[in-house]
DNA sequence: AAAAGCGATGCACTGAATGCACCGCTAGGG
DNA sequence: CCCTAGCGGTGCATTCAGTGCATCGCTTTT
């Protein structure tokens, strides 16, 4: 769209941090880039930029003026999925930001699911850790977010939650398998793996364990729960996991139990949006869809 | 905005029915402006009109589309007015639809108040009946809405709301004087005026008659509650008005009496927003004011 | 002191947007 | 039944806003 130029040379600028290196990776010149910098600030009646010695930066704002053409943007896109929609297309693209613990099983299902009904929509998915969801929101990179415990809840439209209390996760021959549920200092006097502190089944046990005599002594911390769980497979440890990143079919030889929630509050699994926006439909669609998919996992 | 261009077309056409009216109306030749909206239609990637024999008319995707450029023009008006107030300016402009019944003395009163303390802030006060105020609210064209019972309520986010006991006003010397509370039939057995039917006043009374035996004999009916309240100075008649909307000092020699809450529900007075707008600056700011000002309503 | 990198600006040029003239079509009226 | 008025659409010449080039003045780095 044509006239969201201005913006897309103001967003290359913001990125290259001078107006030369932007013009370069926009092929344009640097006088013309500049010149129409000049211009907009003009027009809109504030500069958007401080000049530094080095370069340009945003001020406040033009981070005020970014945040509107995002949204904008973003806006934009949700009334041609609309069009789109009532010309009978159905077409639309989600893109949705995700924990780790969900992307193996639970959001792959979940959009397979929802593509065999609405073959024309494309998917946007983006693991991010629990801070960085939230950012994808605000700056409309993704429509959706499905975290556990989101950190700020800023600009965080909370659309379902559903409680989740950890897991366990061990071979079945482990000296704690068979019971209904562990305590979490059970867990703590076997080797077990850790989730780093960026996760938030890392930060819902640390929580537990403040002020407790018990401390965590991980033989492996590790950012992907893809490989902690592999490794269970190998060695007789103890991982945590939450049951919506769970699916341990009897032939694993792994089993899943739960914490006692005497010992551990349980998590929330949050599906939400940026505040007060409205969705592009097939964004709000699959949306829906994800909340019915949720509904298992309420008590 | 120079980027805005194409919108301030496609609303001139949108107005004028036909291109070569519209062209007229932004001197601009018709082929000139056939031609940006044929690009735009191209680059939109759909039709936003629909071609007629006597000229064009917008077609439901062009509905969507307008609803999103107004959306988008508010929220760039904000982002000024933002950083207006970040660069120590403290201007901004305020547009507010209100009832009449609050036009003479509720809302100047308040207006006064708040400029004594903000002197760069403007005004723009948009007298609307109770159905056309919703209006204004989804369309930008006013920022806030201060309306007596309004109709739809969608788009309509509440900020506030008081009860409001509709009066009757009379002369002291009117029979019914002096009483605390008056019952509506007793009202109706003398002579009385009334607004029209699009006002909330008019609407309650009526409803508080349906079913009734009583009736409406209206010795004059009016659209104007200043002169209906004038009216009562020269005839000893009845008329009909919310708290909000008066001021009767001891020389004036009217009185206002609550017709009794047994007879009659009270109407609600609203302040109200454009549902999930983020208002700017100033406007936000009038709207607490009002807000704290509406509390002496409250029971 | 020199070099490198930055934003700003004067000047000439180019191409996208415009204006003009005209086409084909439809509705409404004599 | 035709005829005219009004409409959207289009080919072509023209114009001016936006661009590229060269260069300036400044700050930081070497």
């Amino acid at each position: 769209m044509k006239h969201l130029q201005d913006f897309r040379y103001i967003e290359a600028v913001m990125r290259a941090g001078s107006i030369r290196k932007a013009a370069d990776d926009m092929n344009i010149t640097a006088s013309a880039l500049n010149r129409r910098i000049q211009r907009f600030e003009e027009e809109f009646g504030y500069d958007i930029f401080e000049r530094l010695s080095r370069g340009v930066r945003l001020n406040p704002a033009g981070e005020l003026l970014i945040q509107h053409f995002r949204a904008q943007q973003s806006d934009l896109r949700r009334v041609q999925s609309q069009v789109a929609d009532l010309a009978g297309e159905r077409r639309g693209h989600v893109s949705i930001a995700c924990s780790q613990a969900l992307s193996p099983y639970f959001l792959p299902s979940q959009i397979a699911t929802y593509r065999k009904d609405h073959p024309g929509v494309t998917f946007g998915v983006n693991i991010r850790d629990r801070a960085n969801a939230e950012e994808d929101l605000s700056s409309f990179r993704s429509d959706l977010a499905l975290v556990l415990d989101p950190v700020h809840l800023v600009d965080f439209e909370v659309l379902m939650a559903v409680p989740q209390v950890v897991h366990a996760v061990m071979r079945a021959d482990h000296p704690l398998a068979g019971k209904s549920e562990i305590r979490l200092r059970d867990c703590l006097d076997y080797p077990h793996v850790v989730p780093t502190a960026a996760y938030a089944v890392r930060h819902i046990i640390e929580q537990a364990l403040a002020g407790a005599s018990s401390r965590l002594r991980p033989i492996i911390e590790s950012d992907s729960f893809e490989f902690m769980r592999h490794y269970v497979e190998h060695e007789n440890v103890i991982a945590f996991q939450i049951p919506a990143g769970l699916r341990l079919p009897r032939e694993s030889g792994l089993i899943a139990c739960p914490i006692s929630t005497r010992d551990m509050a349980p998590g929330s699994l949050l599906l939400g949006q940026m505040r007060g926006r409205t969705l592009p439909i097939a964004s709000a669609k699959f949306a829906q869809a994800l909340v019915m998919a949720m509904r298992v996992f309420e008590e």
